[in-house]
DNA sequence: TGTACATCAGTGAACGCGCGTTCACTGATGTAC
DNA sequence: TGTACATCAGTGAACGCGCGTTCACTGATGTAC
């Protein structure tokens, strides 16, 4: 804040924080290591000093997406007013509007770009983590049918984000509801539920 | 074939098809123009009398690669000894079967690096020819919720291709089927089907 | 409370690289007459 | 069947660019005594 000091004291958080506002702008292709140094206020070759190289910023990067991507789907998991599946359905539906909301972070977690994950434990944790939360939840639903449920869902909330992300449902010659609808109304559909209706 | 003639007769075609192997080979970020020439045997500024740009040239191989869908779901609906809730079955697992062959492609198909679709009428046209196939089948199984059936059983496919090609699957805590069963099970269920054996 | 010194987090210049694209050119093709 | 010529599809050298990464350095920090 102050005059910029020489050591900055906590320029590997500085360092994500542009780095996730960068992906949000331009998109993953465009994301540089020299961009994200300018952004942080920092000389380019700064940021050597915290990771080793410009893959190892992104594996952060994608962590850190996952474990916001964890609490939210937790947050709407935590909700013990509703049923447990109707807390589905809220959580496949944050799992979208995630998806929306950060599509360049979205798609650097699951993308070829970190193509090696294992090469990055604490990025495979989180993604781990992140599953973890969908699996219990479908299991609190369905105590045998828990992981197959989980990951029907997985898939059905994966695929509509990125379509919609894409947007490969521009234009198209049916007529399609907001991702948001569409995510509760397929997941219902999955449960053998009615459908968004029944809170 | 015969001693490198000058004029190569019919280079467009001899680009896409190389563009198609390297992309196989090592993903669309690392295909390059002059990579392509290359390998069309042909000097790295040739291209250019047959495609604007290099974004043209990929908008070319990812109509094709959507047109080579298309006739692969189609094939699947063609098949009138089975039922039209098989033929749905069998459509998503050709679906999930074509990324796995071919995910490169695949990520190309819908991915950011063709952000405007709109910008190439026939990647559009052939996108659109795709999913077409996939909305009659659909209304053949149920006139009335074809399309919310067809957009349901995209997002499922589309969600089960994507995780597979990125791995998401690998070394997750529960057991899991392989993608071609798993895509039939799935859209089974979607259907109110008993889930891949009633052929 | 001072001082010497090891350690660490920055700087800025430089490196090599491969890319997309442009350009003036040249060789081949095919058509008008 | 020839020949002149417009057109087209190639070539290869060159351009400018931005990137990741390396390197020797310098300024700040904190700890031992």
């Amino acid at each position: 804040m102050s005059a910029k000091p020489y050591h900055h004291g906590n320029l590997r958080d500085s360092l994500l924080d542009a780095a996730a506002q960068l992906l949000a702008q331009n998109g993953a292709q465009a994301l540089t290591l020299r961009e994200v140094a300018k952004a942080a206020g920092v000389s380019h070759a700064a940021p050597y000093h915290h990771f080793p190289s410009r893959e190892h910023l992104l594996a952060a990067v994608a962590a850190q997406a996952f474990a916001g991507l964890a609490a939210a789907m937790a947050a709407a998991d935590a909700d013990h007013a509703r049923s447990q599946g109707v807390r589905l359905m809220d959580i496949c539906e944050v799992y979208v509007e995630f998806a929306r909301a950060r599509p360049a972070q979205f798609r650097l977690m699951f993308g070829p770009l970190l193509a090696q994950k294992s090469r990055y434990p604490d990025l495979k944790q989180a993604a781990e983590a992140a599953f973890h939360v969908l699996v219990m939840a479908a299991t609190a639903f369905d105590a045998e049918r828990g992981p197959e449920l989980a990951l029907t869902g997985w898939s059905l909330a994966h695929g509509l984000a990125n379509l919609a992300i894409d947007e490969a449902f521009t234009d198209l010659p049916v007529a399609v509801p907001a991702p948001a609808v569409l995510a509760r109304a397929m997941a219902a559909r999955m449960l053998g539920l009615q459908g968004g209706v029944d809170q």
